[in-house]
DNA sequence: AAGCGTTAAGTTACCCGTAACGTAAAGCGC
DNA sequence: GCGCTTTACGTTACGGGTAACTTAACGCTT
């Protein structure tokens, strides 16, 4: 019990037993056991369940390193899940990760399966859903409108001048920001006098290689698209430059845009029109909101967090006329 | 204790009372705390410590999933931690980790404080270091020779005709495989008759942005640099797009050499030069080697997961003649 | 029906850190 | 020196799951 103080700097032992204790600590090499403290329910755990689809998607990876700096700095440990996009993983890391009596959790997305949600209830721990902001979440949310960024950029590639429009993506089992993003695109495109000549949505995963792929398919057998919307900066990468290895020129034979904005983007000479989402941000806010709920300290439910056009140099509105 | 023997399907209850209680486990919404369990000793915790140095490099990140994928599909639980690179911050979490009893460990790399090294043998858990292959590890260790690697395009960069060469990378406080990687490369280099001119390590992380800028600085004031060697494939690209920017022919003018084979490689007109690794299979290495050691199956102790070089585009021996 | 093995339960103790409480000794004012 | 408070440390109990053990009931054999 003394032990316990000393190393909880509690009080109440004399610099004598202190000094004793600490040099047991060091010779024996004692590791405090934080599962008896945490299952003793004296104090709550430090770990925060953190589910991402997957970390090919350089955004996701930068969501997370966000989230982990950040609760790290408070000494939180992150848990990682990846759902590979499916609400049935999502589903059954969240049981497991209940089962270590969490902290809270931090999951991407504002669809889950009943039997999630329910657990997610019963658990009464804080909960930030991310990415899609929610506002009606489960607990607190933060992420941008996907539908509005959708919107925005139908309207652009309109104003752009440009009528039949094609999209290329990939599609899951389950409702998701992507394709809410593409819903606010359809609204934005054909009640601007735009058209959607062709959707195509891939069971792939979003990378430049299916951009590539996704790209040569689209365009097979098809003349009239003037400009593609990507699903993510990466496949609208892959697609530019299969328009360039085919002679296209962008934008004055093709448009081109991406969602997302990509690092890699502050490099090349030619800017992929996109959508900006700051996504340390995004992440470092998740944490915040987390560490505010776990400190007790007030916290609104939801966050926007904003996004902005890159009007970059693969769409054109001069090129157009 | 009979509701434990029929939610572990241990045997020793009638099929009635089996009924009964997951009929009230459902009404209750019971979720078993795995933190007793583990804490009572009787079973190892499915927890399994990883430590990358950040995400912000895909590839760090693309093992990262590698690892996660598979040790989530044998019911293991990842628990992240990133180190940006430094020994003290890997320490802290290790020290953390190791108070939640984890079922096992993988370190990024075999350099590590003297006090980490101490609590990592007396923690009697499975370890893998990865990345930096290590000879003589503390348990495990997969990865690749990156001395080699590094003398193997330090040869193949001299084999092609470029004899003054310039270097690219961050630094950190400690060594780490960049370095290890840049020490063979410069043996090879100068062994083969060439001159390392300028080696440029900035405070920075190794990013596109950072190779573009870096790239700048190295020429400024040097006029015979032939070919310059990143410490990885996004600082190589962004030097890439600096030279291009300034008019430069790569690689009649300049050669450019990457490292790490980044996924963007695969739709890019020109292929830069750079060593493929095998980041998921790495991962997966990894995961498996801990799963192995887990379910007290035998397993080698090292494993070389192999490199090759990519030849490329952006260096070339035709065009040097 | 006595004796035995089998099955289906229940009981006890343990894991380790700490809240809550108990106690002995020292300190202090008068 | 008495009675009080304060300090320093010790003791007990608890959390939830489960190994190990005990008990009760049942079925079968002879």
């Amino acid at each position: 019990m003394t032990a316990s103080r000393v190393l909880r700097g509690e009080g109440g032992y004399s610099e004598n037993t202190r000094a004793l204790v600490l040099q047991k600590v060091d010779e024996l090499g004692y590791l405090p056991n934080r599962l008896a403290t945490v299952f003793a329910g004296d104090s709550s755990s430090t770990f925060v369940g953190v589910s991402i689809p997957d970390l090919g998607n350089e955004v996701f990876a930068q969501v997370l390193e966000g989230i982990d700096r950040k609760l790290g700095s408070f000494g939180h440990q992150t848990v990682l899940g990846l759902t590979q996009h499916t609400q049935q993983q999502e589903e059954n890391w969240i049981r497991t990760v209940l089962s270590w009596k969490p902290a809270g959790l931090i999951l991407t997305g504002r669809y889950h399966s009943p039997r999630a949600t329910e657990m997610l209830k019963n658990a009464g721990i804080p909960l930030v859903e991310i990415w899609d902001l929610n506002s009606s979440p489960l607990d607190m949310s933060v992420g941008i409108n996907h539908f509005d960024s959708g919107s925005e950029m139908g309207r652009y590639l309109i104003g752009c001048g440009y009528g039949n429009i094609g999209y290329v993506g990939t599609s899951h089992d389950t409702a998701n920001a992507a394709t809410t993003r593409l819903d606010g695109f359809c609204k934005a495109v054909e009640g601007g006098g735009g058209h959607i000549v062709k959707q195509l949505c891939l069971h792939d995963t979003a990378t430049y290689y299916t951009g590539f792929y996704g790209t040569e398919q689209l365009l097979a057998g098809t003349s009239d698209i003037e400009c593609i919307f990507f699903q993510n900066d990466a496949m609208a990468f892959g697609g530019l430059q299969y328009c360039l290895g085919r002679g296209m020129r962008v934008p004055r034979d093709i448009g081109i845009a991406g969602w997302g904005d990509l690092p890699i983007a502050s490099v090349l000479p030619e800017r992929l029109t996109s959508m900006h989402v700051p996504h340390l941000k995004l992440g470092q806010a998740a944490a915040e909101m987390m560490l505010a709920r776990l400190s007790n300290e007030p916290v609104s439910a939801c966050r926007d967090i904003g996004f902005h056009l890159i009007p970059g140099t693969t769409v054109s509105a001069e090129e157009r006329r």
